[in-house]
DNA sequence: ACGCTCGCGATTATCGATTATGCGGACGCG
DNA sequence: CGCGTCCGCATAATCGATAATCGCGAGCGT
């Protein structure tokens, strides 16, 4: 419980900038500045260096990882063959009750985008795709794609995504078309292009961006140790 | 060190069935017993639990999970998209200096097979694998790999895998000439088949053998505790 | 002057003990 | 005789302190 909410503290701190990439994390520091002792800090640490937040060598500490765009769009391509594959199996497992649902939240997709609600057509999204994955009836699939969503949609749900709000909820209609035909390859194929096509125009629209205003440089990041707050 | 010992030496008592699903992994009764404090015990604990072979609720302790096989047969497709991801991309960016590592890991491996020497086939099949996830060039990849890899490797380790080691390293063939021949999509098709085969492989045999030794039923084991090393 | 080794400061990893929590059974009450 | 409450035990979570390790820089030898 401790452990959780130095945690949940520790994300807050790094998302809302007041830990930027290249600090340091130190242990026995935080344990202080929170008065707690080190084992917990050191837990939450680990949670948030499986969760992408943080890099960390033995004997040597974390620090703040970059999360740079590079990175977020590098997610893309992954989740589009997690994604692709939970759809291949679903194609065979999912029942007329799920088919059912995912119908409707298409719909409920296409009305709350269509009244630019970013927050509701997001929410449906992710409910359309857990469907999916659960549906797979592949648990470990599950285990990784939920790992992946808490690294991403903490971002997303920052970023303008409602660049094309109606758009993204008629790119659910091939996955769900494929679904209700119990085509495996046809949903994998069909989710796959589904999920990248995103990612292209994330990509895209991260490019352009960072040349207006510029984003903490490219930054290699992973050679130069970056000692900020060497103190 | 002393944490991956502890959880290592878990998985292998697992695997080994010297614990058996549903056994509490008690941290203090665990330290005692390896000789050692309780903290590195916890710490790999929740890797275990990460991994999946555990369950825990906090205050409650741990359980070993149902690992069996339907868990084990589930890794095969994810590591065949990942990888198949992989081979896409390192297609494309592979250089020579790795296309000619990979034919030089190929052809020990065939040497190993061929005198039986599983340990050093399996050293080369890993060492294949990793250059072409690293020449992917996608970092967020090679980490998920890495990870699943430990819930694999161990396994592989134990179970009898040379039934058709030769077979195995012929298998690499198709995927470094699409490699070589820089063609993204024949090496993603020829990774995932070349992953996909040995998971059907496991999974026939792991059938056929569960019906000789009767492994524990498919058991709910969310709902029952099923306190066994009561003491 | 240059390279190498050893010691120092900083920080992590581990330890042993203490506290907090949840579960099951014993006890008292209606 | 059945039911609710309290107590004690087993165990996880946390703590404070100690040991181990790393990187860096001073000191030595060449």
């Amino acid at each position: 419980m401790l452990r959780e909410e130095i945690r949940d503290r520790l994300i807050e701190d790094i998302l809302g900038g007041r830990l930027v990439p290249g600090d340091r994390l130190v242990e026995t520091r935080i344990a202080q500045s929170y008065g707690v002792s080190q084992a917990p800090v050191r837990e939450a640490l680990r949670d948030l260096e499986l969760l992408g937040f943080v890099v960390s060598a033995p004997f040597r500490g974390s620090v703040v990882r970059e999360v740079s765009t590079s990175d977020l769009v590098q997610i893309y391509p992954i989740r589009a063959v997690l994604e692709g594959l939970a759809a291949r199996d679903a194609a065979t497992r999912l029942d007329a009750a799920g088919l059912k649902k995912l119908e409707s939240l298409v719909t409920s997709m296409r009305k709350s985008a269509a009244r630019g609600d970013t927050r509701a057509a997001i929410s449906d999204d992710f409910a359309f795709h857990l469907i999916i994955v659960e549906a797979s009836g592949n648990w470990l699939l599950k285990q990784f794609w939920e790992r992946m969503r808490l690294a991403t949609t903490t971002f997303l749900t920052v970023s303008r995504s409602h660049h094309a709000l109606a758009e993204i909820a008629e790119r659910h209609a091939p996955v769900l078309e494929a679904l209700r035909r119990r085509d495996p390859d046809a949903a994998e194929r069909a989710m796959r292009r589904h999920i990248e096509e995103p990612g292209e125009w994330l990509r895209l629209a991260l490019d352009t961006e960072g040349e207006e205003r510029p984003t903490p440089p490219p930054a290699p990041a992973r050679t130069t140790p970056a000692r900020k707050s060497r103190r």
